[in-house]
DNA sequence: TGTACATCAGTGAACGCGCGTTCACTGATGTAC
DNA sequence: TGTACATCAGTGAACGCGCGTTCACTGATGTAC
């Protein structure tokens, strides 16, 4: 009897890359499937490793078809980066659709979702997360550098339930303005701060951080300027 | 009379660099010009954009010699991400110790010291900042990631601070456990939302915005968990 | 339905470059006697 | 005070490499007639 014994470990694939199939002369889809492995690479490698070479070699296509889509590395990274904060933006509306009604629970609701939302695609795409914020994220765009994130973007949507925080009364009118720096601030840091691996969670489930920090910044808010700030 | 128009403007040094100067054969204190020559070409170039070669030739020495102090690049960065971390600790000491004093008032202002001590080391050296929360930062150590910033660091200096906000009466005793978490996402949400270009402070101060949402993170820990919300 | 042709999306070889790292070496330094 | 020698901190040439980008090209596609 010939024995084969089959392997007991198969080794760690990582997360799986668009399998370079050079079957048809035009690729469908090139642009996207170089952003898509662009990606992957970069969550192997880092945004430092990451070379369009390789990923081109990843999709089965030769490194200068690349540039038939991109002007050059630095635009596909943007493209990348650009996807990153359109998904974050619709990730953003489904969760304050998600909650219906107008009541301050409600309200409260959907402020909490939002940031929960954020910080699970952080914690979901690291390396989209950090390319959306590195050099050739939103921030490289100049003076009008957060527009991506004000026009339609996680801001704008901030800023709308906010209002309707203010309008059910959860958070006071003096605080109203420029209520999104603590609340974006306090998010974002968390988010960032997972992402970089100076925090770590122990058991503590993601979804109650982002609420602890939530309601704080609720809290925060709820308080006139002059209200009794020691217990 | 012979003309010679001086120019108008010089061009834009940029941050001085070590001139290379190859007087003594042994340098005095090649280690740490290294690590200065890189935090200047980082700022220049970014951490993408680095080299340890470029870094030796602004210091004015064959590439090699950087072997001798550094087992390769990553070290050179990892020392580079130490120091920040060391020099963030020592301006919250600083910081601190400038406030005397044991009210509550004395408390709140030792908070906002260290709050504007993060931020305004993050304005001042976004590349340190950069490194610090990079690849080669305090997240990349493992399992033991924040201890850097634990034991002795920017974390302790802030969890005394708010045991004595908490002594003070100024956080309610329900509120303490895990108030760190706020107070650190918050302040370091900001630096990082700044340092990455993403937000832009108009005309705004720093300070102002720093007291801003570190008032707003007292305020949130000094009511009980049962406190009413709505205003 | 069939052919000519413009357009599009790839190929693959080549370019010059700067990189991290190694190696055998040499000049400077300081210590023992 | 002077010399021998171990140690330290540099040099500089070389390695192999993968990179971004270009160029003249060719195969596939679709449209006009």
């Amino acid at each position: 009897m010939a024995l084969s014994t089959p392997p007991l470990f198969t080794p760690l694939p990582g997360p799986a890359l668009p399998t370079p199939q050079r079957s048809p002369y035009h690729h469908g889809d090139l642009p996207s499937a170089l952003k898509q492995a662009a990606v992957t690479l970069i969550a192997r490698h880092g945004v430092q490793g990451f070379s369009l070479r390789e990923a081109a070699a990843a999709v089965g296509v030769s490194p200068s078809a690349a540039y038939r889509h991109y002007a050059d590395k630095a635009a596909l990274l943007g493209a990348v980066a650009g996807d990153a904060l359109a998904e974050m933006a619709q990730r953003f509306t489904a969760a304050t659709a998600r909650v219906r009604g107008r009541g301050p629970r409600d309200a409260r609701a959907r402020f909490l979702a939002q940031g929960r939302a954020y910080v699970e695609f952080a914690a979901e795409h690291p390396e989209r997360f950090a390319v959306m914020f590195g050099p050739f994220g939103a921030g490289s765009a100049g003076p009008a550098a957060c527009a991506g994130h004000r026009v339609g973007g996680p801001f704008a949507a901030l800023s709308a339930v906010l209002d309707e925080l203010l309008e059910a009364g959860v958070i006071h009118p003096q605080r109203r303005p420029g209520a999104e720096l603590l609340a974006w601030s306090a998010i974002h840091g968390l988010a960032h701060l997972l992402v970089s691996g100076t925090l770590e969670l122990g058991a503590t489930p993601l979804a109650r951080l982002v609420e602890r920090i939530g309601d704080d910044c609720l809290r925060a808010l709820a308080a006139p300027d002059d209200a009794p700030r020691e217990a």
